[in-house]
DNA sequence: AACTATTATCGTAATATTGCGATACTAAAA
DNA sequence: TTTTAGTATCGCAATATTACGATAATAGTT
């Protein structure tokens, strides 16, 4: 136990599920913001920026860069992060096809 | 360690983020999805539906009652469940919210 | 080549999540 | 009132996540 049955479910059920939860934490989410915010591409001044260590800051550009929402591009010895585009907004409409769906409410919902 | 500093976090940043997280598992998307589709609302075919003890899906129930975006009304011996529709929207909003900001590409993304 | 700055990874501790059996609780039914 | 069906909660075991210091890896600088 601990581990998620994820064969249980459909594809299109754990796809969705993984996309939440990697914007599920607030660091993530925060670094998202931050790297949208500045007009220029970012690397570690998150680290200033959040209040977080390196290694954990590291970790979470792992997490977002995994579901291909963010991308480092090596920069002389620093890296730039950015928002690929075109994946923010494909996740964007897959949420959008989810949350889209008719919901029809009967009854016990006053 | 392994407790997140919200206190570090916007109000903004870590709402958003539990919005997510709370979506972020593929039962609770199957559930969600199973009420939709059914005409009447549900109580605990969930249990017959997906693989999960009847405990397991209780517990995220719950979590999924937490955001407000089910809610459950008694109904004789068994509960039914349903989408609370004004919450269903007003978190699709919220995302959208986010993932309608800018997004400024500057040189480093290909 | 030695040094420095930046980032990734490893190992570890603390906490959270997932899943389940057992059990308590509740309301209808007999 | 006893029984029964449906649900919630408790307690536990297994795994995952979060956070961080230490260290490795990389690429520029001197």
């Amino acid at each position: 136990m601990g581990l998620t049955k994820t064969e249980i479910f459909t594809d299109g059920q754990n796809r969705l599920a993984a996309l939440f939860k990697a914007l599920g934490h607030p660091a993530r989410i925060a670094i998202l913001q931050y790297i949208i915010n500045q007009k220029a591409c970012i690397c570690n001044d998150l680290v200033d920026e959040l209040g977080l260590a390196q290694a954990t800051i590291s970790q979470h550009l792992k997490e977002l860069k995994r579901i291909g929402i963010i991308q480092g591009t090596i920069e002389g010895k620093s890296v730039c992060y950015c928002i690929d585009e075109k994946l923010w907004k494909q996740i964007q409409a897959e949420f959008n096809v989810f949350f889209n769906q008719e919901v029809k409410v009967t009854g016990c919902c006053p």
